[in-house]
Order: structure tokens, then C-alpha cells, then sequence
DNA sequence: CATACGATTGTACACTGTACAATAACGATG
DNA sequence: CATCGTTATTGTACAGTGTACAATCGTATG
């Protein structure tokens, strides 16, 4: 909650009572249907024109309420994204676990919007405050000086988008299936002899490794990494305060 | 090195000795282009048909050797990532904190790349075999299992490619100075009230910090934060080990 | 009533990726 | 030598993109 949106700011709504009790199109109706958009068709198709044909509206009218494509990504952004800090948890160490966990529920319930988080620097354009000061205060409270926070903030950040980020990862759809096959003939077909270790874990690795897979986490979830991830940069946290 | 690349391969070279000298085009010189355009444009702005224009070509004539712009970008990735895996390392521990910085350094020499890695699956058709061995031998030698090897390779991969993707998020570069201009108002203007622990530490996280930032780490390296992170993934990995 | 303004309809432009046909260069084969 | 098939490129074309900009219409207020 509190976001602070870049760009100009809505008019003030006292003045005009009630010109028309629908205006027609608002940013809110913009932004959910533009969410309803990229959850359903493929992130490739989500554009201005078919978000206008969703809304009964021309494609220009939608610059009225939003200046551009990118300012209403950052809004579905903001949208998703908009309850994750975790309220209720002593521990510091479990709150950034809650934390964590919480953003890659808030991005599993939308897969198609995770390629524009971490990746558009415009996608921080929704500043959560908020959110921003509970990370310090919890890593406050944990320990971490004033002099350590900005790389430990900057650590925490990472960590909570990175790995979700990737595992949802958009395959582009168009060349899916050929390249579903392509990647199953190379994982299908691995030396013994040159990659001994990755041979014989093969089935392990098959679709549900970076890299080695065909799908991504929408379909095919990387639960156990994600634990294991998560689980790592805590404790390293932890362990570089005891130094 | 080693990669395998998903596609059709090239023509077996034998048969046809010295047809033309010079082909003209080649799937190498395409790609040498693209990615000197993409280092010295925008990304934004690598376009099929910038390229064929770099390249003094029709832009359809690059499809007879790279079957789409996403193959384009796939061998891009695979040129600037073919040489991060470390050699001569014999602890694990600093193994893995090489390739880490390895991978970042192949990233900030050409910044636009980051966007498009671990973002889009297909990213990840230069399957580079080697590396996934190495890692693996590197965790084998650590003292992971196989039972945790494909989380514990997961968490690696997420690590390795989390924190950099999002250093070198680009901005959109139309919006640029706007949205410098309104990020710098916001970050300017923190009630120490509301938000005690950021405002007091503003200068520290100002353009230095993740979301509170309008440069990416091309312009404004966030290196403290990369060492605090690959520095707790890798401690945090030991004591998962020693539990 | 006139005017200003909020909100939308339309038009237009400069792009994009790429399917597809025509064409040229050239090696091998009849 | 003529023909053919393959390789590589030139052109054309299509359907789509984001968005700048002008025109328009309904409503609210001077």
C-alpha cells in the first residue's frame, strides 16, 4: 500500500461532483482489463489495440487516463504487486522468507506479467515505500548496520525477484513446440561420458531445471529451488552477521 | 564453449570447398552486428531491419541464415556468455563466486543484453552443457547430494543471473528524463516520520539502491550489494551443508 | 447562451517481424 | 556445353504495432 505513482496525477475529485456518473473509461477499468489481458492471451498480444477492443473504447482514448504502454505496465505491476510485505512476524529471518514467498505468490497468480518485473527499470515506476522501510527495519532489526543496509536492502531486493523472475520466464508461444522438441532431443541425448553427473541425473533435471527446461513455472513449478534459494540467502544473511 | 545450439545446423562444410569466397552473409557476421547494435543503440531499437541495414542487406536476406529475431537474440546471448565458467579453482566456495562474477562481467560488457536473459525462456537455446556439468561437479565436490543437486543447481542458476538481470534493467530511454525528474522528486522528498530508517540513510540509497534508482548499473554500478548477495548465497549454501 | 474543458472518435505516420515469390550465382550432372 | 538443383539474395507484401494529432461531442460553469 501507500504507492507513490510517477506521472501526473489524477485531477481532484471534489470539483466535479458528478459530471457524468460514468465517465466511461477509468484508469482502474484500464488497468484490470489490461491484467485480464496479459493473464489470459500471451504477454506478445497484450497491446494498446487490443486493450482498446477489450474495453469497447478506440486506442486513443486510453492515452486520456495513461500517457503510454509502459506507464500501464507499471500500473498492472503496481496492482499485482500491491500486498506483500508480511505483517505479524517477529523473527526476521521468517519475514523475509514470508516476504519472499509472498511476491512469487503475487507473480504465480499472474505469470505473464513476471518478464516486466526486474527487467524495465520503469517497472519500479509504482515506489512501495512501505515496503522499502519494512525491509530496513526488519534487516534493522536483524542487526545490519546503517553502513551495511543500502547492499543488504540491495541483496534482499535481488533475491526476492530473481528467482521468480526466471522461472517464469515466458516462452514465446509462436516457436514453442519446435522448440519443446529441440530442448527434449539435446536433454534426451546427453553424453554419459562428458557430463557424467548431469547424465545420471537426467530425469531430475529434465524439465524442471533452469535451463534444461521447455516450460516454465506456470506449468511446470520449481518449487524445491525455490525453497533451497530462499533458504540459502537467509541463513548467508545470518551468517555474515555473526562475522 | 561447447554449446549446443537448438536449430537447424549449418551445411556440412565439406562438399562444396569454395563456392563464393565470400557467402556474403554470414551467421556470424549477422550476429557480430546485432550485438554491436545492440551496444550502441538501444535495445529498443534492434530491429530486423537495422540490422540488415548494418549490414548493407535486405532485411529477409538474414532469415536464410537465422530463422527468426528471437534465433537472432538466442546466438547474441550465447557469444557474450561463452566464456564465464572458471577453471583452476579447486574451492568451491570461490568457484562459484567466480563464475558469479564472471557472469556480471560478461553482462556489463554489453549492458542492453541483460534484458533479454532470463526473461525470455528461449534465452536459454544456447544450452551450454559444459557449464551445467561444472556446476554440478562444483556442488558434487561440495558435498550437495543428488537428492538436492537439481534445487541446489537451481538456486546457483538464480543467483547467478538474479541480481545482474536487474543491475542492468534498462529504462526505456524515451521516458528517461522524465521519469528521472519525478524519481528524483520522490526520493528527494521521504517523510522521516513516515519512513525513518530510509530517510535517514536517503543519500545512501539514493540512484544506488533498487527501485529507488533512475540509472541502471551501467551508468550507476551497484557493486556492494552484488558482493553482499553472492557472498550470503554462498555462505548460506555451506550451512544448509552443515546442517 | 457561450465558452471552456473533459473525454472520446477518427485519421495518420512511421515503424515492426516475417511469409512468400522472383531472381541471380554457381556446382554438379546429363 | 546445356541443364538442373541448391544456395543466397532481392524485392514485394501483409498484418500488426505505439502513439501524435486533429476533430468532435457532451456537459458544467461563467
Amino acid at each position: 500500500m501507500s504507492h507513490t505513482v510517477v506521472g501526473r496525477q489524477r485531477r481532484t475529485p471534489k470539483k466535479r461532483k458528478k459530471q457524468a456518473d460514468t465517465p466511461g473509461l477509468t484508469k482502474e477499468a484500464i488497468v484490470d482489463a489490461a491484467l485480464k489481458l496479459i493473464d489470459t492471451a500471451d504477454l506478445e498480444s497484450f497491446s494498446m489495440r487490443n486493450l482498446a477492443k477489450e474495453l469497447g473504447v478506440y486506442p486513443t482514448a486510453i492515452y486520456w487516463h495513461i500517457p503510454s504502454r509502459n506507464a500501464v505496465i507499471a500500473e498492472v505491476i503496481t496492482q499485482v504487486l500491491c500486498d506483500i510485505v508480511p505483517t505479524d512476524e517477529p523473527d526476521w529471518k521468517l519475514w523475509l522468507k514470508k516476504l519472499f514467498r509472498n511476491y512469487r505468490q503475487a507473480i504465480r497468480a499472474h505469470p505473464n506479467v513476471a518478464p516486466l518485473i526486474g527487467v524495465q527499470l520503469v517497472s519500479n515506476a509504482s515506489v512501495d515505500l512501505n515496503m522499502i522501510e519494512s525491509i530496513l527495519e526488519t534487516l534493522s532489526k536483524a542487526g545490519i548496520t546503517d553502513a551495511d543496509l543500502p547492499a543488504t536492502y540491495n541483496a534482499v531486493i535481488a533475491a526476492m525477484v530473481g528467482y521468480t523472475t526466471q522461472e517464469f520466464a515466458m516462452v514465446p508461444k509462436e516457436e514453442a513446440e519446435d522448440w519443446a522438441n529441440s530442448m527434449q532431443t539435446i536433454v534426451g541425448s546427453v553424453d554419459g561420458g562428458q557430463f557424467p553427473l548431469l547424465a545420471r541425473n537426467i530425469d531430475a533435471f529434465s524439465n524442471k531445471a533452469f535451463i534444461l527446461r521447455w516450460q516454465n513455472g506456470a506449468e511446470s513449478p520449481l518449487d524445491p529451488g525455490f525453497e533451497t534459494f530462499i533458504d540459502a540467502v537467509v541463513l548467508g544473511l545470518e551468517a555474515r552477521l555473526a562475522r
